[in-house]
DNA sequence: GGAACTCGCCAC
DNA sequence: AAACGTGGCGAGTTCC
C-alpha cells in the first residue's frame, strides 16, 4: 500500500501560513492591568523584605555568612549548596546534572529546617514578581502585551514563545496562578476564551501505533484509563470510584505513572513519585499505620496497602515493576511493538517522518525517536486549526481575535454577541474539519472550552457548554 | 563587560 | 540495556 503523506514542501507551506497567522495574533496582543502589576510587585517586595528581615537574624544565616568568602548572597544557590553540603556536611538528597548537591525545592524540603522554608517562600515570590509581573510590564505597550510565537526553534517542530512567554504562565499553583493571571484580560467588555484539545497527545499517539486497547479507551466515554490504572496500582475495586480519595489516587496514577511511562520513564522513578502522590513518602521508606489519604472512614491508604502486602517503598517498587510489565505487554502491546519498530526504523534510516511532512534527523535517543512525532504532530493539529480559524474569522469579518496559543490550546478575545457563534465555529474547525481533512486521524478528537465573563481576567475562566 | 554556562522553575 | 519528552527565562557564576 502506498503511504500518501504531505511532502516537505507542504510542511514548509504549512509553517509559512502558521507564521503569518501567529503574526496577526501577536499584533492583536492582550490587555494587561499595569497598575495591578505594579501594585502587586510592591506587595511582593514587602513580603520578601519582611521574611528576609527575620531570616537575617537567624543563626543559620549568620553561619552561612561567616562560611562564605566574599559577599554573602541569599539568592545564590551555589553559596547555599556550599554551606549545606560542605560546611554543615549534610548529605545531599540528590545531585544536579553536573554532580553538585541539589538545592531545588524537593531537596531543600527534605531537611525540615525552618530557615530553609523562608528561603523557598522567597524563591517562589521572586519567581512571580521577576519572571511574570516584571516580564509583563517590560513588554507592555499602551496597556497591551504582544507575546511572540516561534515556529523555528523546536526540534519536534512544535512552537515556542517569548517576550513574554505566553506558554508558561502559572496554572497549577493556585496562589501563583491567581496573582499572574489576574493581570491579563480581553479587550474591555469582551470574553477571554481558552479552548483546548482533550488528551491530544494520547489521541495522536494512537494514530501512529493504532493500539486497539488504547483506541477503545479514546472512543468509549465511559472508560477511564487513569482510573483503571489507579485501581490496579492501589488495589481498589470499582466501588472505590465514589470515595473521596479516588480523585487524589487517580491523579497520582495519571501524573505519577501513565504520563511518565508514555514519555519513556520506568518503574524505578514511578514508585517514589506515586508514593508521594498518596502521602507515604519521602520521609518513610516503610510506612506505618494511618498514613496517606483516607480510603474510607478510618481506613488509610498505608493500612490498605499493608493489608495487600505492601509495607515499604521496596515492595511497592516491585509491585509497580509488575504493573509496568502488564501495562506494556497486556494492556498496550501494540503500542509497545510500535515503539520497538519505530526505534529500529530510525536506527536504519537516521531520521523519522511525521504524518504532517516534517522530518526529524540527527542523533536521537530511543525516547526521543518515539516522542518527537507524537509531540510535533499533536501541535500541528492545533496549528492547522489556528490557521483555519484565522482565515474564517477574517472572512466573516468577526470582531473576535485570536491572541495566543499554548501547544494544545488557543486563547481568544471574543465580544459577547459573537460568543455563541464562535463556539460553534471552534467545534466545526478544531474537530469536524480537522478530522475530515486528515485521513491519518483515526480516533475521535474532542475540545473543551473555558470562558470568562465580560471584563474578567484570565484567572476567572469557567467551563462553557459547547453543545 | 559581555558571552556562555548552571541551576531552578514555570508551561504542555 | 537503560531509565521523562519539548521549551523560555531570571539570577548567579565563570570565562575570556
Amino acid at each position: 500500500m502506498i503511504d500518501i503523506k504531505p511532502s516537505k514542501a507542504d510542511a514548509y507551506k504549512f509553517f509559512h501560513e502558521g507564521v503569518l497567522a501567529f503574526n496577526r495574533a501577536e499584533e492583536q496582543g492582550l490587555r494587561i492591568d499595569l497598575e495591578y502589576c505594579e501594585r502587586v510587585q510592591k506587595e511582593l517586595s514587602e513580603e520578601i523584605k519582611t521574611i528576609l528581615k527575620g531570616f537575617y537574624q537567624t543563626r543559620f544565616y549568620k553561619d552561612w555568612n561567616r562560611s562564605t568568602k566574599g559577599k554573602p548572597n541569599i539568592n545564590s544557590n551555589s553559596q547555599l549548596g556550599h554551606y549545606l553540603y560542605k560546611v554543615k556536611k549534610l548529605e545531599p538528597p540528590k545531585t544536579t546534572e553536573t554532580g553538585q548537591g541539589s538545592t531545588d525545592e524537593e531537596a531543600l524540603e527534605s531537611f525540615d529546617i525552618p530557615e530553609i522554608k523562608d528561603l523557598l517562600r522567597v524563591r517562589k515570590l521572586k519567581k512571580i514578581r521577576d519572571t511574570y509581573l516584571k516580564g509583563f510590564i517590560k513588554e507592555q505597550v499602551d496597556g497591551y502585551i504582544h507575546p511572540n510565537f516561534n515556529l523555528h526553534t523546536v526540534r519536534t517542530f512544535r512552537s515556542s514563545g517569548n517576550s513574554p512567554n505566553f506558554q508558561n504562565i502559572p496554572k497549577r499553583d493556585k496562589e501563583a496562578a491567581e496573582v499572574c493571571r489576574k493581570a491579563l484580560f480581553a479587550r474591555p467588555g469582551n470574553h477571554l476564551v481558552e479552548v483546548d484539545y482533550s488528551s491530544i497527545e494520547v489521541c495522536i499517539s494512537a494514530c501512529y501505533h493504532k493500539d486497539p486497547n488504547m483506541i477503545k479507551y479514546i472512543e468509549d466515554p465511559e472508560s477511564d484509563m487513569h482510573g483503571d490504572m489507579a485501581e490496579q496500582i492501589f488495589f481498589l475495586d470499582k466501588l472505590d470510584k465514589s470515595i473521596p480519595g479516588h480523585k487524589t489516587l487517580r491523579s497520582a496514577a495519571k501524573n505519577g505513572f501513565v504520563f511518565p511511562q508514555f514519555y519513556g520513564d520506568y518503574y524505578g522513578n514511578n514508585a517514589p513519585a506515586l508514593a508521594c502522590g498518596w502521602g507515604g513518602l519521602p520521609e518513610n521508606k516503610r510506612w506505618g499505620k494511618g498514613q496517606g489519604v483516607e480510603r474510607e472512614p478510618d481506613l488509610f491508604l498505608s493500612d490498605h496497602l499493608r493489608k495487600n502486602g505492601i509495607r515499604s517503598l521496596r515492595s511497592f517498587t516491585e509491585h509497580i515493576k509488575k504493573i509496568e510489565h502488564h501495562f506494556w505487554n497486556q494492556r498496550f502491546p501494540v503500542y509497545n511493538q510500535w515503539k520497538e519498530d519505530w526505534w529500529n526504523e530510525y536506527q536504519a534510516k537516521g531520521y523519522i517522518d511525521m504524518y504532517t511532512g516534517f522530518r526529524c534527523s540527527g542523533i536521537m535517543s530511543r525516547n526521543d525517536a518515539t516522542n518527537y512525532p507524537i509531540q510535533g504532530t499533536a501541535f500541528h493539529c492545533l496549528l492547522w486549526a489556528f490557521i483555519k480559524l484565522d482565515k474564517v474569522i477574517r472572512k466573516m469579518r468577526l470582531k473576535t481575535r485570536l491572541i495566543g496559543q499554548i501547544h494544545d490550546a488557543i486563547v481568544l478575545d471574543v465580544p459577547p454577541d459573537e460568543l455563541k457563534k464562535v463556539s460553534k465555529i471552534l467545534k466545526k474547525v478544531m474537530v469536524d474539519l480537522l478530522v475530515k481533512e486528515h485521513d491519518w486521524i483515526i480516533v475521535p478528537m474532542a475540545i473543551e472550552m473555558d470562558v470568562g465573563g465580560p471584563g474578567e481576567s484570565w484567572n476567572e475562566l469557567k467551563p462553557y457548554e459547547m453543545k
